[in-house]
DNA sequence: AAATAATTTGGACAACCGTCAAGACGGCTG
DNA sequence: CAGCCGTCTTGACGGTTGTCCAAATTATTT
């Protein structure tokens, strides 16, 4: 009985407190995306935890509350990042019945997420180039690029299903190439190159039937 | 005569001045090459002037008397990194007489280059997405992106030249494919992935066939 | 309602940053 | 030799940084 009672306890404890941390991960989230804001408008480099709270609702003792550490908030963001950022063609993916409007239903996103986050974009090649020289990033880096090649193979896979046949390369050729290809398209885009978007969809257009 | 003499005067002033512009400008390539080591190390992020000076044979006035900014210091150590780099594969390209000699010599220099100069190119990366969010490093970085694709293109062209064929895509598509697998390599190298290095070179060698 | 715990605040701290300027050094010219 | 000029050193400056903490506030439990 006493065994029951001490485990009835542990039981509202451990709910409690799983409750508890539940509510801590999603303050930890609201923090990391009002971070990424102030991120993306400056960059890892030039980026502090007072100018992150000034343009935030929160004050500054608060990141420290809910972080140990500058690089903690970080990884976070770098994490949050990626859930938002790995669906964003899955929709196109699943409900294209062509391979048309499977191109153009991606091309379309392309550009949309090019021309509208393109400061969350730079944020993340910032990161990327970061884990280079920051160990503490690269486990969560390395994920997330993985996560991303598999997003494009999704498409590239899908692509080929829609015309019998089978993608040409490996993922990983696949996706650098997609991935130099918007990067490149990024810098040019920020650096108001007016060509940038167009051009980015030519060069996909054109590569795609020659890749699957 | 009195033309003459100012004429002449004039010439030597002129000739004086271009000398000590020489000298100058050699110097601020020394200083630049000794800001490299320590950019290598730390990363734009995490390096300071006074870094750079401590672990030079300089101190930290000199860069401010040759550079009147830190923005101008890295300006010109990106300039002074393009132009050893982008002749890196040249002499395998002019020598190479076979398809196979390119493509050896080719792997070659891109292990050694990745393996023995990692530093320098996760600068590179780290200072192309630092373009992103700054524009003064814009036109530099622009610049050599396009000298980079040119790199490639001769390989690629040197390559299709030998089996009497064309390159099948864009010089642009060629550099993204390229640089994003050597992007990716990099950063696995750099996390100690013992495969980063064979991986990329059986992706590079079973991609060129296919691409020329 | 009182007490305990969790959260938030805003200021203090030392360390560091880029920048600057006053002066020292050494070679060259007049 | 005196004076100038380009080069370099050194230390100081205001401002910013990450971090920490004691107190205030709010939420939760007893």
């Amino acid at each position: 009985m006493a065994r029951q009672a001490t485990g009835a306890a542990q039981r509202v404890a451990v709910a409690t407190e799983s409750l508890r941390d539940e509510k801590f991960n999603a303050r930890r989230v609201e923090l990391a995306e009002a971070a990424l804001e102030t991120l993306g408008e400056l960059g890892f480099a030039r980026t502090s935890l007072r100018e992150i709270a000034q343009n935030s609702a929160f004050t500054h003792g608060v990141f420290h509350y809910y972080f140990s550490d500058k690089l903690d908030l970080i990884c976070c963001c770098v994490r949050h990042y990626k859930a938002k950022c790995v669906t964003r063609y899955d929709e196109v993916v699943t409900t294209a019945q062509s391979r048309d409007e499977l191109t153009e239903g991606f091309l379309a996103k392309l550009a949309a997420t090019l021309r509208d986050e393109a400061r969350m974009h730079r944020l993340w090649y910032d990161l990327r180039s970061q884990a280079m020289f920051e160990p503490a990033f690269r486990k969560d880096v390395l994920e997330i690029d993985k996560s991303l090649e598999a997003m494009i193979w999704r498409i590239a896979t899908r692509y080929a299903e829609l015309g019998n046949k089978k993608p040409a390369s490996s993922p990983a050729a696949l996706y650098a190439l997609f991935d130099g290809l918007f990067q490149s398209a990024l810098l040019r885009h920020l650096a108001n190159d007016e060509k940038a978007v167009p051009d980015l969809l030519d060069e996909v257009r054109r590569l795609l039937p020659t890749i699957c």
